[in-house]
DNA sequence: TAACATTGTAAACACGTGTTTACAGCCCGG
DNA sequence: CCGGGCTGTAAACACGTGTTTACAATGTTA
């Protein structure tokens, strides 16, 4: 075991101070001569002495450290999304001097899963945590903030409760569904269907009534074999508008997705059936995906600053656990339209 | 501050041993008797006791931690390829029970950042490291190396000093290269140029002088203004194909780019000069850059499994953590060449 | 049966820092 | 000139665990 150099007894020997002295100068406290002050800060800079991190936290220090839980149940690498936000936190905690502890979730009700999850907790491994991810109501997660701890989440319903330690991050999807909505209203669309994404995700639940009031303010009536449900990945979007194609002898003339992923997909299942896009089929999806500028066609969606939502969680976090106390948080960013070729204007 | 809410010393009192008979038991250690072991393991259980990290370090023990260092010159969030790297080596720590903490580094001669580094080691927060972007002989990681620390590093040259504890990791560039040059040749090429990327980095150099092997084996000639100097990103590959259409009158029937960003960059600047690329121009990249199958055209890559070099990476790098001793290791991943639309046959 | 090896436990120490307590030296006012 | 507040330092303690040492109880051999 590689044995710490220099500890701050012997910073204290050599400045020829005692070591109390020593800690009130790195910490900062006022008590102590200018001259001495120097004399211990130059001793300390020319052996570059830092505190051992580990006894600092046993002495009742926090970290400086935050985690960052992402709950996913396929492969993590394979998303993208997942990929932005989590490099996002990375950087902007880096830029205020936090460091990252990144924990992968495969399932939630997996004892070992939950274990690691808590352990970074009460090990005094964090400080805080941001979960991106994570179900409504997740009980580990209702669990930790119970506990006090400082917890951001992504994509979440803020309960009535309202404990200072909650920090939630949304976006306006009600907005957003309304510019969907509305873009496809002046191009003279009436007939507008949407594919779902999963109903116990805050931001599910919050684009199904967005898209139920959007439709009613702009006098168009929702015809329910077109309010398909669904999933926020690529393959459900497939599957739900094969379904569709299967069951319904009516078509909508657009569509508007839970996002650009389960776009592609629904957008795969018209071709295969003949159907083109934007010709046959109008498409609106949600997040400017990576590859939505690329793809065949490019498509109009929903755009969203996703580094603009996690940089502010991720400060939120940090500010709490800095001594902010407050009330919940809910964060909001604002959507806008990102117009490309996958919506035509009805008769031509 | 909160308090960890129980200790050994409580487990011992409720088993009714000793607090080094609660120690033996939680390290595995062969002395105490099956009875007693069960007892306190019985308390352990229900109280939902774990031991302090920081206690435990500060006592000489490991943190079970990994570190994993980007250093990017831009902003990481945009690099997808960084985020698949920083995702694969999350994921399988996780699946071995270590945890990940990531840092970005901007700068490497950006004291700050440095300072960030070596805090995470001498302040003991991991018990490894693994960097990704960095040079070769970047001086920070020889001096981690030198003092003992289990290092892993991508993408750079094995020097012959083979400290035990310097695990590298590359591809077998020379062998991709000589698939894209053999494809060319197979479909009649004979006049084939490339973009290199950055010559202080292992895989630009090794891509280079697999390029010059590999023509000279397919009895090709280099012609010297067709070999020009880049970086591994899109705008060097725009600037680089711009330059190559300026100043040269007869160009290539195909050119191999650095990676398939390049590739991208190339593209562009080519089809604004009224290229058609497969028709005038066939063009291979290197990666599989999850653009490059939608990208139009299709990019024709020498693909590479990332995810498997940062397993195994990883797996070595806690391999030695956990006290593998043995010489410097050299991972290679074999490439394959994925044929889709961007390269045509001479003479249609 | 006595000397000795073996086994299991308890107590003490080490790790490095932050904080609390005790105290010495100083200045000032009564 | 003396007592009390103030300032700065030293020593002791707390944090929770792993390891070492000392020792008691038990089993074994001459």
């Amino acid at each position: 075991m590689k044995k710490t150099e220099i500890n701050s007894v012997e910073i204290a020997r050599l400045a020829g101070v005692s070591r109390s002295t020593v800690s009130r100068v790195i910490n900062n406290y006022a008590n102590v001569p200018p001259e001495t002050r120097r004399k211990v800060m130059e001793v300390i800079d020319a052996y570059n002495y830092v505190p051992n991190l580990s006894a600092q936290v046993l002495a009742g220090k926090g970290t400086r450290t935050i985690g960052l839980f992402v709950i996913e149940a396929g492969r993590v690498s394979g998303d993208m999304l997942t990929n932005l936000l989590l490099a996002s936190v990375v950087e902007h905690a880096s830029a205020r001097g936090y460091y990252v502890l990144t924990y992968i979730i495969r399932n939630t009700s997996d004892a070992d899963n939950v274990r690691g999850v808590k352990d970074a907790f009460y090990q005094r491994r964090v400080d805080g945590g941001i979960f991106i991810g994570a179900a409504n109501e997740e009980p580990l997660i209702e669990e930790l903030i119970g506990e006090g701890f400082a917890i951001g989440v992504v994509d979440q319903h803020l309960p009535d409760r309202n404990e200072g330690n909650r920090i939630v991050a949304n976006f306006d999807n009600a907005y957003g569904m309304s510019l969907a909505v509305g873009y496809l209203s002046e191009l003279g669309h009436r007939d507008i269907g949407i594919v779902n994404g999963d109903m116990n995700r805050y931001s599910g639940v919050d684009k199904y009534n967005g898209f139920l009031d959007a439709m009613r303010e702009h006098g168009l009536a929702v015809h329910e074999p077109w309010v398909r449900p669904g999933s926020f990945h690529e393959e459900a979007g497939y599957q739900s508008a094969r379904k569709l194609l299967e069951e319904e002898k009516r078509l909508p003339t657009a569509m508007i997705m839970a996002n650009d992923s389960v776009a592609f997909g629904a957008i795969r299942a018209f071709q295969e059936a003949g159907l083109s896009v934007p010709a046959d089929m109008s498409v609106i999806g949600f997040d400017d995906h990576a590859l939505s500028a690329r793809y065949k066609p490019a498509l109009t969606t929903v755009a969203i600053d996703f580094g603009e939502m996690m940089s502010s969680l991720t400060d939120y976090v940090i500010g709490h656990i800095e001594g902010a106390e407050g009330t919940a948080i809910r964060y909001m960013s604002r959507s806008k339209l990102i117009r490309r070729e996958s919506c035509r204007p009805i008769g031509q």
